[in-house]
DNA sequence: CCGGCCGATTGGTCTAACCATTGGACCAAT
DNA sequence: ATTGGTCCAATGGTTAGACCAATCGGCCGG
């Protein structure tokens, strides 16, 4: 190879903050929804300025790790908020990125619908009726039952890398619906239709039909995609 | 609907200063390599302090997509060098993990290549057959060379969301292949079969015709899987 | 032509201050 | 007892200004 030599680097002091921060929360001693000492008191905990504290709760915060509130302090995030935020802010440059994060998104879905159907057990469809049934108690989070469901699905697929990355998608929908303010169920006839298409999906994936189950998935993205595309992305100006 | 309400939180400027110089290297206003300007001249064209130009830059270098050294300035990061360090984890499971993750590269790269095919200029060919060429040299950087040239197509889709997901997913890959030491390339009829199978992707691409561009991206994919396959997965045996 | 020196530039760190938001304590009115 | 309001201390966000250390580039002398 050319380059078999790479540069010596050394930590700056944001990066150690980062990595002390980062262990504690790798070992267990800081877990999700923990909140950690202020900026101040970690600066002379660590013996660094707040400076070099807040570059380094910067890097953890930007990796998903941390939610910090103005005012309210910095907490360990829930692992099932953590979407790439990367992708987040690239998806919030314009609609066309949006949809076409959706369009991989149908994508990497129907070849897991297809790959699931394959797999699919009775305590399976089981659990997906639950997901679906969650949606229609008004009481409970539709949102969250929806993320609930095809996640399921991803785990039935059982390949923990197609997870990890439905996993990412997901999340980054959730953050960019929270931040426009987004209202993606509308009427019943809304709720209707997302129940209908998902009880087809289910229903493929009982009788193991691969090309239904793909076919299916693919019907309900596409309306997904016809109501992300009523959406108003007007939300928040950048700076000039 | 249980929660109607959603907090409302705007972007503090470390965010939008982030958001910016994303914008600027997501359109490829700024492409690899380049250098972007000084803290301090950050600071005035944006009308921010440096201190909030710091928290912006921080964040993307937590992310990968900077290179800083302290001196030299910040220059964009390659974007194979940005890798999922949960995805390469995962990856490093199992074989079956390792093949999950090309078959989901395979879905993204043929879905790619037929879109590139209807938006490959002249220009785009050159660029192509350049990368092809680079890898019949003994003296230059083959893998390098490999990953250039699909990341090329990735740019070809215009769609900057698809470039980042194949570039985590070629970084992970090429983390792989470094920690276990494989060696992908290995006699010269390897060579040959990867220049035959790229010359086709390119031809296809050419003559925009998208069907064969997919199939001919599906046709290199799957002798890469073939690769993959037959290669030892024996260099670090812990995982215990 | 080359090698080393030197100054301008740049990122890293710090101090000290002010602003905006949060959260809780306290209190008054219903 | 609950509601609503006010106040205050703590906290994160932002700024200005300064100094240090590493880098880069050009100039000069060999």
């Amino acid at each position: 190879m050319s380059e078999p030599f790479h540069p010596i680097e050394q930590p700056s002091l944001g990066d150690r903050v980062a990595s002390e921060v980062l262990r504690r929360i790798a070992s267990g001693d800081l877990g999700p929804g923990d909140r950690l000492p202020s900026e101040r008191r970690l600066a002379e905990l660590l013996a660094v300025s707040r400076v070099s504290v807040r570059a380094g709760l910067q890097q953890l915060k930007a990796q998903g790790l941390l939610t910090v509130v103005r005012g309210g302090g910095a907490r360990v995030a829930a692992p099932e908020t953590i979407g790439d935020p990367a992708l987040t802010a690239l998806a919030q440059l314009d609609r066309t990125s949006l949809l076409d994060l959706l369009e991989i998104r149908t994508l990497l879905e129907c070849w897991a619908a297809e790959r699931a159907a394959s797999r699919t057990t009775a305590a399976d469809i089981t659990e997906l009726r639950g997901h679906i049934a969650r949606m229609a108690d008004p009481d409970d989070n539709k949102a969250q039952a929806d993320i609930d469901f095809h996640l399921a699905i991803a785990r039935i697929c059982d390949s923990p890398i197609y997870r990890h990355m439905v996993g990412v998608i997901h999340g980054t929908l959730s953050e960019m619906v929270r931040f426009h303010r987004f209202e993606l169920f509308g009427g019943p006839e809304d709720d209707q239709a997302v129940h209908d298409q998902h009880s087809a999906i289910a229903d493929a994936l009982e009788q193991r039909d691969r090309a239904a189950a793909r076919d299916a998935m693919a019907r309900h993205l596409a309306w997904v995609r016809s109501r992300y595309e009523t959406l108003n992305l007007a939300a928040h100006k950048d700076l000039g």
